[in-house]
DNA sequence: TTGTACTTGATACAAAGTATCATAAGGACA
DNA sequence: TGTCCTTATGATACTTTGTATCAAGTACAA
């Protein structure tokens, strides 16, 4: 059985939000209604949205959402780095893997639209050789592998 | 001295496309004005060209073209695999390895928007591994690296 | 609580990409 | 050569995605 704690364990959401605080603290950033707002819709969506669903989502709750409002909330957690934007698909998700920066590779389901996101040293490695090979200073990385996940895979024939 | 032929040497644009030609013989494809005027325009310009770019220099020569007709042409020669779609500019640039299918990589200078297309290797196995790690059968695979050239880097300091 | 730099909301606009359908143009065949 | 059929094109209208600008509002420090 686990061992109790005076402090109770924090929700998915309540983490996340602490994470962002802390963030913007050490940065000297202002966490504002609609940074949080944004945060908790990606959170709960759990899959990756794009900018007008988002913004969808946000205007249910505060009608003066617009999409410019969206697009410089997105911009500024990507420049945080607990967004990913994920160019095949012009969308936007969470960070699964928040702490600190790090290069991360996306698995994409093209039937169920499922995306997981790895941090493989291999792959880092591959291609920050590959930049040296060809003489470039690489400072970003994207790496974003479609195909068909195993529960779809098993759900019909392979291919 | 070179020494002399009878075949003087054929042009790029010659050569692409006759691979174009072939490509359709081979699956049975139309080989249409617009379809040459796209691959001639993406080649002299030796550069990733936006949709709207291309559109703009193929009006120049022939007024009725259109976004339409541009974007039907590029899926055309991206299924035929003599065109990429650089997902992070949203761009299109000529394939520089158009024998066979292949996972290529992208080198791209932030500087001066020169693009290396690279056929590694090592960075293929690693995605490929990658992918049977967590059960994907992948189909695609997008791999755009974004940083500074040599040449870049030489006439500034590297940052 | 007040000041102020930074952020937001509102509006308008630009860029990128798609749907539809009638017409045109290759190619097979009589 | 002309007919038929298939496929691609041209034309139009539209949707989706992303930006520029600027006045008004607000988070945070002092």
């Amino acid at each position: 059985m686990p061992k109790a704690h005076n402090v109770r364990p924090a929700s998915a959401l309540e983490r996340t939000l602490h994470r962002l605080e802390d963030l913007c603290r050490e940065r000297g950033q202002r966490l504002t209604r609609p940074r949080r707002a944004v945060l908790a819709k990606l959170l709960s969506a759990r899959r990756p949205l794009s900018a007008y669903e988002l913004l969808d989502l946000l205007r249910s709750e505060d009608g003066r959402s617009t999409a410019a409002s969206v697009y410089r909330t997105l911009d500024f957690l990507m420049a945080l780095g607990i967004v990913h934007r994920l160019e095949s698909t012009r969308s936007f998700v969470l960070c699964e893997h928040p702490d600190g920066p790090h290069w991360v590779q996306f698995l994409i389901c093209r039937r169920c639209g499922q995306v997981v996101e790895a941090e493989d040293e291999r792959v880092a490695a591959a291609t920050e050789r590959l930049g040296q090979r060809l003489g470039f200073a690489l400072d970003q990385h994207i790496v974003e592998l479609t195909g068909v996940c195993e529960s779809c895979r098993g759900s019909r024939a392979p291919h």
